[in-house]
Parts: structure tokens; sequence; C-alpha cells
DNA sequence: GTGAAAGCGCTAACAC
DNA sequence: GTGTTAGCGCTTTCAC
């Protein structure tokens, strides 16, 4: 097993070239004989031949691998990203290698540095902040790509949701729906996305004329379930009941509210309006009313690949992509 | 930037070897003149030195890497698994590299093939059928540990739950509660897995003097949700009303046999009664009563990075370790 | 049709 | 304290 090709050449008593033309299927083009290929093809097919990566990566300097850098995989829409782009690269013959950062910027710069160490083609980056953003671009000397923070770098290639017109289309079907008084509980409102996503919820209630709209949003520092139960909990110390309807700005921050809801009363109110970002199926666990809006990972992929392509092959970058959101509603439960 | 050892020796007129004792930070042990060390850090500090990993591979043959090959990503116990894996192999110095099979042997095969041209140090994997188990121990040349599926072949490194006592006690649990008659709701029961949790299900109803309860289970082809939606559609073939208590044999299987049940009522049975393995936040968003039983993450990591070390060490496999489960129980929502 | 040789950047062993 | 060298296994180029 594991020969290489050199120990495959001076066991049969020839050359390593003609070895190497029949390896790589070049056997035809060269006219090798049949009797020195069979010969080669009976002795791999006893012994094996795994080409040595390492080799051929130092002699061509690239490693057929990309990097995924994310905040969590155990947050299901980065683990659905971290899947549908891994299926991606391997159609087009990459390894993609995924790691975590955890929120914490330090572990990213690392990470960009490791992946920088072992030569990736390429790397795509969800960054924590703009000076991380800033970091990895004078780091990594191969093409970037970043993911799902926009901080407004109109020179880097990016992939987006289409947060403030997806928030304002969640708020404007719960209003439609005559949900009214509608809260707003967001993470850390520092984060673009997060930031985008109320926005859009401010921007529709301006536009229905609704001034107190800030008395309607509550902000936390992190994206967390303990955020969701610090807003929940902030909630009563506000009011007396539960909301009537409110929107979570993604799915951990609404496990946290709901989990306080659970805690305070033994159950979760069912005739409470619920939004989200993000789509989960256990959403459907819920018998109230709820509208989850949800990101397009499969268009997230064709854009960051595209791109990557593109930056791979020498290209400018082909700045930012902006991916519309879409809509799931979930009737309340009959009784 | 991207300097190589030889780029600075030169551009400093000094020796290779200098620089490498200054820059492996073998300077004091060596007596290195400050001045010396001084221009080095001086010019490193300038331009930048990134180590090459692939030469470093190539020369020491081992790549700081470990591998790990699971079903999905986006299943949550393996998103889990993986996140505390990569943590547990960065603290050792290692990179973790996942890649998903889909369930797919041949694909699973590949990515053997895949991990031992790029010469990963070691490898985790879920294997999909015992063939493939013995596939990879012939292919791959360096320390194995499996996951997940107990094939009982004694002499492998395997990291498994305690799925027998974990689906025993589940059963006692939600029998003591009073739940009878308690169904089963099996995905693949080809699988070992699936297969010791349906056996604690039937061994604990023997222990109860129930014979009937080959009528209580149900089983499908694999365990995806599309398996629950059949399940349970199934089970409305064989009965008028929705199960009072059942036991979904993964959580995909759940999400699949509750979505019918909304579809054909307009909501899911308040007064049913639900265990299942695995758990998840959003369990809590049920107003059943439910009983999940958790696999232990943690305790998985701890053992298999043990076996790897092991493996990686030399020593003799540390053959099966089976880790217990934990019992989570959400008490039905008051109204 | 086949062979030989240089070189990718690193490590390790040995020389002065 | 510093310098030289061989060689990991591959690809590429040139030679016969």
């Amino acid at each position: 097993m594991a020969k290489t090709v050199e120990q495959i050449a001076k066991a049969l008593g020839i050359s390593i070239t003609t070895v190497r033309l029949v390896l790589n299927g070049k056997a035809g083009q060269y006219r090798i004989s049949a009797k020195t290929q069979s010969k080669i093809d009976s002795y791999v097919a006893e012994y094996g031949y795994t080409i040595n990566h390492a080799a051929r990566s130092l002699k061509l300097n690239k490693t057929d691998t990309l990097g995924l850098i994310i905040p969590r995989l155990s947050n299901l829409f980065f683990s659905t990203l971290a899947e549908k782009l891994e299926i991606r690269c391997r159609e087009a013959g990459y390894q993609l290698t995924t790691s975590c950062t955890y929120s914490d910027t330090e572990r990213e710069n690392t990470l960009v540095e490791t992946m920088q160490q072992r030569n990736v083609d390429g790397l795509f980056v969800v960054p924590s902040s703009l000076q991380a953003q800033n970091h990895h671009l004078k780091r990594f000397t191969k093409p970037l790509v970043f993911l799902d923070r926009d901080f407004s770098d109109s020179e880097v290639a990016l992939v987006v949701s289409d947060n403030v017109n997806g928030s304002a289309a969640l708020t404007t079907a719960m209003i439609d729906a005559g949900k009214l008084p509608l809260f707003f509980m967001a993470g850390d409102i520092q984060q673009p996305t997060i930031r985008q996503r109320l926005q859009g919820f401010t921007d529709v209630l301006a536009g229905h004329g609704i001034s107190e709209n800030s008395a309607w949003v509550l902000t936390a520092r992190h994206n967390r379930r303990e955020d969701g139960q610090l807003l929940m909990q902030r909630f009563f110390e506000l009011h007396q009941d539960a909301p009537p309807a409110f929107i979570a700005s993604s799915l951990p921050v609404l496990e946290g509210a709901l989990n306080v809801l659970r805690e305070r009363y033994g159950y979760i109110p069912v005739e409470m309006n619920i939004g989200t970002f993000d789509e989960h199926p256990m959403l459907g666990f819920l018998p109230n009313n709820t509208w989850s809006m949800r990101q397009d990972e499969d268009a997230w992929v064709e854009h960051a690949f595209q791109a990557m392509t593109l930056g791979m092959e020498g290209e400018t970058s082909p700045g930012k992509s902006v991916i519309p959101m879409t809509l799931t509603h979930r009737r309340r439960a009959a009784v």
C-alpha cells in the first residue's frame, strides 16, 4: 500500500516517467506499450498507489482546498451553509475545511493565519467585525469571499441576505394580519445583519405613521439564547403580560424568549403571534401563528462560489451579492 | 509577505540555519547574537513569515490534521459533535477537517481515500455499514476511530452511546408515568443505533409482561423526516386516533411524525405523550409532555480523542467506549 | 516510447 | 554561533 511512483518504477524496472504517464491516464497519448501498461496496472491493483498530496502541493503551490470560517456549526443556518458549500466545492474538485470562531475575534484571526500557512487556495469568512475583515484582507494573500456581514466596504467580495427588505416584508405581513402592537427583540445591533433587520422593522413602522416604535424595540448584547431570555425578562419589567406579537432577530433569541414564557406561565401563550428570522422545521411544534423569514442557502452558495472562482481566475472582485429572503407562515393551530 | 526562510537569509546576508533557529525560538539555546536576532525580528515584522505547511508535511510525513466523516452537518447532534471535536483537536494542535457522506457509502469510501491522499494523521468516521467500516480499515493506514455505529467488531476503536440502556430508561420513565399503550416509531432498524434503541424498548415491555409489543412497533427504511411522515401515516391506516404515547427513534423522525399530525388535525394533540432521542431546545416549543434522551457529546469527544491519541502513539486499540445517556423531561404545559 | 534531472521549502544531521 | 547538505515525492522540461 501507498507506494510512491519511484518505488513502483524501481520494482518494475521501468522509468519513473513511464509510470507517471500511465498513472495519469496519458498512456495512449504517449503510446506506452500495452505490456508495460498492464504490468503497472496489475502492480497498482496489488499494492495500491496513493498520490502524496503534500508533495504535489509543494510543487504546484496550490492545495485544492478552500477554507470556511463561520461563527458556529451548531447554528442550523451555518451548518446548512457549510454542508451545501462543501458539496459545491467537491463538485469543483476542492476540499472544504470548516472552522468556527465562536465570535472570538482573536480566534478568528488565528484561524485565518492557519489557513494561510496551510496554503488554502481561497477563503470564505463570516467576519466578526470590520477590523477583523481588514485584518484578513491584509494577511491573507489569496482570494477572500466574505459572508453574512455587510460592513459597507464596496471593494470586497461579499454575499449577504437582503435583511432590510426581508425584515420589512416580515413586519408588513404581521401588521397586515392585524398584529399590533408588534415588538422587536434584537440581539447585538452592532452586528450589521441584526442592525439591518431592525432597520427594516422601524422603516415599515415609520411608513405606517407609528412613531412610538422605539418603545417596541428591545436590544441585547449578543445573539444567543441567554440574550433572548434577558430580552423577555426585560419585557416583563416593562409590561404586565406577554407581548401579543413580536419578532425575534434570530432563532436562538427566539428560543431564549419562549423559554422565559414557559417558565413563567407553565406554557407558551397560544394567542401570541411570533415572527423570526431563519426557518426551522421545529417551528411547526408551536401551536402559535408564526412567520419565519428564511435565508436562501442555495443562492448564497452559488454566489459565493462564483465569486471565489472569479477571484481565483484573477478577475477583479464581483462586489456584493444581496440574496432575497422568503417568508413562511404557519397558521395558528385549530383547537 | 510570505517570505521563505531562504529569502530572509539571503536578504539579510546570514545563513538559513541561523534564521531557522531564531524563527523556531531556539535563539537562546544556540546563543545567537542579539544583533542577529533583532535583524531577523525586524525583517519579519516588516515582511512577515508564513511557514509552508506543505513542505513541512512532506518532510515530516505528518500534517497535524485529523479528519472527521459524518452523515450530515445539518443534524444538530453531529454538528455539535463536530464543533466540540474541533475545539479539542485544536487544543492539541490539530486542525480538524469535516466532510459529510449523506449516508452514501460510495461517497464515504471516496472521502476516506481523499483523507488518505491528504495524509491526515488520523480519522474519525461514522461508518454507514460494516462493509464500509472494513473498507476503511483496509485502505486507511493511520489510526481510525469509529463513532456511533456498533457493528460488534471488538477489535476496532469505537465510541457509541449506551442506546440499549438509554432506550430502556426512556421507556420505563414513560410507562411509570402511566403512558400505555406506548408506540415506537423506528427509522432504519438495520442501523445498529436504531436497532439498539428498539431493543431497549422491547426488553422493557417484555419485562412488564407485555407481549403484544410487536404491534406497537412501526419501522421505516431510513431516518429522515420523510420516514417519520410515512410512519405516522401508516399509524393512521391502523388506528383511528393519534397515539396516546409514542417514542421516535430520532429527531428527524419525530419532526416528520408531528408534521403529519398537524396537517391532519390542524394542531398537535396536547394530551399526547412524546418520547425521543437527542435533545433540542425547541422541544420546549411543544406544549406536550416530552421525554428526550440526550447523548453526551462532551464524553464522546473525550473518549474519541483519547482513543486517537493512543492510536497515534502506536498503542493497541482501546476497544469500545459506551457513553451513558441522560433523560430530560418536560412537563405538559399548564392551561 | 522512455529516461534523467531540477527544484518546490522545509527539517535534521553534521561540520567548522 | 553559524554554515552546508541531503532528501521528502511530486511536476515539468528537455533529451534520446
